[in-house]
DNA sequence: GCGGTTTGCCAAAACGTTTCAGCAGGTTAT
DNA sequence: ATAACCTGCTGAAACGTTTTGGCAAACCGC
């Protein structure tokens, strides 16, 4: 690439009228529509003329304007995430990781991704607006809540779009998710079944439909070993001002039953692990979510911790994927649920993870 | 906004054409000239006439066809964001808080923001073709190194750009930056004031220039107090793989005479905090860059560190003013430099800090 | 040598805007 | 009364593609 580096003076024409088709039909003395149809690959076009138009383009660097192609094709080829801009959603390090699997995702499939964020009450107005100005193909939708009106709107308006998550509609539109309930019924199980009788749960917001999946499943798994709901002491969720992991566990401790932490984020669990070191003996157990966050250091908590683990790049390269389906086929919405894989802390008694989960509750 | 939400079954028309200029024409019996002229505010329709084609748009949920605008008036209102997709820059938590500012600043202007992310070595040719298909006015570049690849290419095509940072050519291009260099020569000379003799500094990678002017700020800090630049122990900064902090620490901490730890992240200081705690007493004065991480919290260092702090998704706010200036004015390019606040441990003296810079070398 | 098919190309319309160059009809200045 | 100027509107061209329908020429089977 570092040849179209020039020097200073040898600019190129500022703002200068790119090559269009016509200069190529000009130049090759054939109509548009050949043009047209050779880079197309339409098969009516002999193959020596399409050799001549394909080099013609390379060598004068054609690229189709792209508002022209969308104005005629009515697709616009990029699809819209929109963020709503309180709440913390945009500087959630967990939404860049899904965000850098859609955007690759994108690129492979010379899509455009236009990031956009507003006031909760103004979103579906952008909705509307790309929909009706004809910017975008589809939406994604992240981090919903249950009834969540983005949903709503979106099922509407009967444009395709997918949701990172799900709530009680699921049957109707695409989604992208993990196991949320199975995945913290499996870890809460995990330390019930080494001992644990009182469980602090550092949660996300349960205004999310993930994190109340999560704490069903945590609860339903003491519940289903005899032990009561309030065993479970689940933390600060409805504010969850930022990674307060550290004051949030130095709270769980001022509990003297407890003896684990489940935290819904391995970010959490590092911001906490000051908080544990600081505890007197006995450390209490910890069990996490990880996300693999790619810029998050684990090391921390190498050894004493039990992950349940699952890339957010990977469900971000699946909603994209699911996105442009349905957007280039036209194809009914499918739901996509990915794996998450286990890791148990050093010590611990594993023998429960094979049993299976009691029915399919969530 | 949830009056927008219909029964299902009553959906609206699925992928419906949208109102047109032509159908706004129809309808009040007038050309489609005088109905966009009347909505794009010219002067000579009539006012009763303006009254009624403002009011026909409203109630028809006229949005002009964002693709026709783009091709007849040759812009886009629309800019692009290229982030390599290697080196982790796209899942820094910083990149999202400056993007959350880029993001609040575009809407409120109408433009549109596209995120891209692709391998460094095909990153310039998303700037061609961005530019060669119309898709957008001008461009964000985050992080530059010295004589960055990115800035020379966008300097040579000729098209509106800001950059996030600066090298050595700043005056050549639009620019929003703090002064990195000022701001760690004070962290440095004010630890040095207040007795540290030796300094683990943990930096960013020095392959982008912020890092590399804070490394010279805070050594040259050092020299000017009569110390070597050998005292000032830089950890680790060619590979910094993802947030580790933690480690980081653990190794400063390993040379018994360092005292003081200054940090290019509030975020690796949050990480390093655990590390610190184990530390035996003395426990290490600490100084950190805080660039106001939302989602970070900060708690578990008040009292004891000293800060520089500057606030991100202003900066992102500045990047994407400067660059529609430069898209709508077509002025020439400027460069920001945005402030930063001072905030000392408790039980520092700060006596120094009203002393001026030394010269303004870099 | 003739109807029919195949091959390779093209003219024109369409997509939904903005803008240029007028054009009636009324008002004003002289 | 006439020239000059406003006021409020419009027809048509242009932006750069894709696509539809068609049309010559060449090729085929017989």
């Amino acid at each position: 690439m570092n040849r179209h580096i020039r020097e200073a003076g040898s600019r190129r024409p500022q703002a200068g009228r790119s090559v269009t088709i016509k200069d190529l039909a000009a130049e090759l003395e054939l109509s548009i529509t050949t043009i047209s149809r050779a880079l197309n690959g339409y098969a009516d076009v002999g193959e020596a003329t399409r050799q001549r138009v394909v080099e013609a383009a390379r060598r004068r660097g054609y690229r189709p304007n792209r508002n022209a192609q969308r104005l005629v094709s009515k697709r616009a080829h990029s699809i819209a995430w929109v963020q709503s801009d309180n709440d913390r959603k945009l500087v959630d390090p967990h939404f860049v990781e899904v965000m850098a699997g859609v955007l690759h995702g994108a690129r492979l499939r010379n899509y455009d991704v236009m990031l956009s964020s507003d006031t909760p009450e103004r979103e579906l107005a952008i909705y509307d607006r790309y929909v009706n100005d004809n910017s975008v193909d589809g939406f994604i939708v992240d981090l919903p809540r249950e009834g969540d009106p983005r949903i709503s709107y979106l099922l509407d308006i009967g444009r395709p779009f997918v949701v990172h998550g799900r709530d009680a509609r699921e049957g109707q539109y695409g989604w992208v998710d993990i196991d949320n309930y199975g995945n913290f019924y499996r870890l809460a199980r995990l330390l019930v079944a080494n001992g644990h009788r009182h469980i602090a749960f550092i949660n996300g917001d349960e205004h999310f439909t993930y994190a109340l999946y999560r704490r069903r499943g945590a609860v339903d798994a003491l519940v289903d070993a005899g032990l009561s709901p309030t065993n479970l002491m689940v933390l600060d969720t409805v504010h969850p001002m930022g990674g307060s992991g550290y004051r949030l566990t130095q709270q769980a401790l001022t509990e003297p039953r407890v003896t684990a932490i489940l935290y819904s984020s391995a970010l959490m669990a590092v911001e906490g692990h000051a908080a544990v070191l600081q505890a007197g003996d006995p450390r209490p157990a910890i069990a996490t979510m990880d996300d693999e966050l790619h810029y998050l250091d684990l090391t921390p908590l190498a050894g004493q911790t039990s992950f349940v683990r699952s890339s957010l790049r990977d469900a971000g390269a699946a909603l994209i994927a699911e996105l442009i389906r349905q957007c280039d086929e036209g194809g009914p919405p499918r739901g996509h649920l990915l794996p998450s894989s286990l890791e148990l802390a050093a010590g611990l008694d594993g023998t429960t993870l094979d049993a299976p989960l009691p029915g399919s509750r969530r």
